[in-house]
DNA sequence: GTCTATAATCAGATAGAC
DNA sequence: GTCTATCTGATTATAGAC
């Protein structure tokens, strides 16, 4: 690449390409260590699909784990911002665990490639660890909500709600493996997740707790 | 052949150490595997883990990525196998998918490390790619069982069998995430799987296609 | 079946010019 | 803001002795 890459020059009205700063970067390197996972992602992978060199790379970020650290602040920021909104303070807790099911999975749709990277987190460094602590505590915050519609009768009295949270969310979060915009509808993948989880795919309906919405 | 990984540490009283053969050493190949990611592995970490030199593992497998794919043969095999069983032919579609839900959670959880490590499979190298056309066969075989139950009437018509296959293999999938054997019982977790993904979470029951099992 | 030593390559990161 | 060139250390794999 003799220059030309590099050959900004700016002030014209022409086609000329933007130039990095760290957010597109970031959504760069996010796809990469989606596709070829974290450790797997060299620094010379990160340039060749930022199409910038190695060197200006560290020009934006200290180090390839500074662009993990803000890929997994952006997703559980989106997560925890869930458990502030109004829907997740209605009064049976069996409506609050609905609002919050669905609207996780709509969060990952708008989230998809960040949160795809916290999902995938392990825990082999320090930055990892704590990710995935921040994790754990928002599950924790699902778990007291089937804990709660528990206690109000609303949960099938056979079914351990630390169960059912891993199950619930293990569910949802899978939806990162296949899912892409456009090519399913996210009223609909909202509707099905909600309508699996709260009612089962049986023919039966009319169970307690539950409005057909949407 | 469950249990063919413990074939040592017999014969003599003295405390002699167990040689390796190909299956002690992919047993402890895939706890590691799991736990730093296959890429996130050094040949250096397989050797400090299975207590051995680097080079000694090079006298049982060829490389490190034939480790990856006798896990993920393993892995394959064994849910390949449920496709063949007696329950999987039972007259009612509705019934072969209760029944495969639940054998596919028995499997995962007999064969929980191997099945970890196909799941976590992205596709970089060609046995990769190999292994993620083995699942999706797998996938195919569930889906069709999920439209065949739409087919008679079973599964409630909002929702699209493609759909209700990824989530509910997703919900079981996800399993691999935190399932250890002892902290919860087998049988426990079936149940609820075979609970949630037949009937919802909801109070009521009485669904068409559902008896309540276990 | 295991070891030490080492080859060959590739990784993450830096220096300094333009 | 980007580049080329390079450092340093880690990685996969091999050679050959015991």
């Amino acid at each position: 690449m003799p220059g030309a890459a590099g050959a900004q020059a700016e002030g014209t009205a022409g086609a000329r390409r933007a130039q990095y700063d760290v957010a597109r970067l970031l959504a760069v390197a996010v796809e990469v260590f989606i596709e070829r996972g974290y450790d797997g992602t060299s620094m010379e992978d990160l340039a060749r699909a930022a199409g910038i060199s190695k060197s200006s790379i560290y020009h934006h970020v200290e180090s390839k784990e500074q662009l993990l650290r803000l890929a997994l602040d952006r997703a559980l920021d989106a997560l925890f911002a869930i458990t502030e909104e109004e829907g997740a303070e209605a009064p049976r807790a069996i409506e609050r665990l609905r609002y919050v099911i669905g609207r996780v999975v709509e969060v990952l749709g708008a989230e998809l490639p960040y949160v795809t990277v916290l999902l995938r987190v392990r825990g082999n460094t320090e930055t990892e660890r704590w990710a995935l602590e921040r994790r754990r505590e928002f599950d924790r915050f699902v778990r007291a909500l089937v804990s709660e519609a528990a206690a109000e009768g609303e949960v099938r009295e056979d079914l351990r709600p630390a169960l059912v949270e891993r199950l619930v969310l293990g569910m949802i979060n899978s939806i990162t493996e296949w899912y892409r915009p456009g090519r399913v509808e996210m009223s609909e993948l909202k509707a099905t997740v909600v309508a699996m989880t709260m009612g089962g795919l049986g023919t039966a309906d009319g169970r307690a707790g539950v409005r057909e919405e949407q």
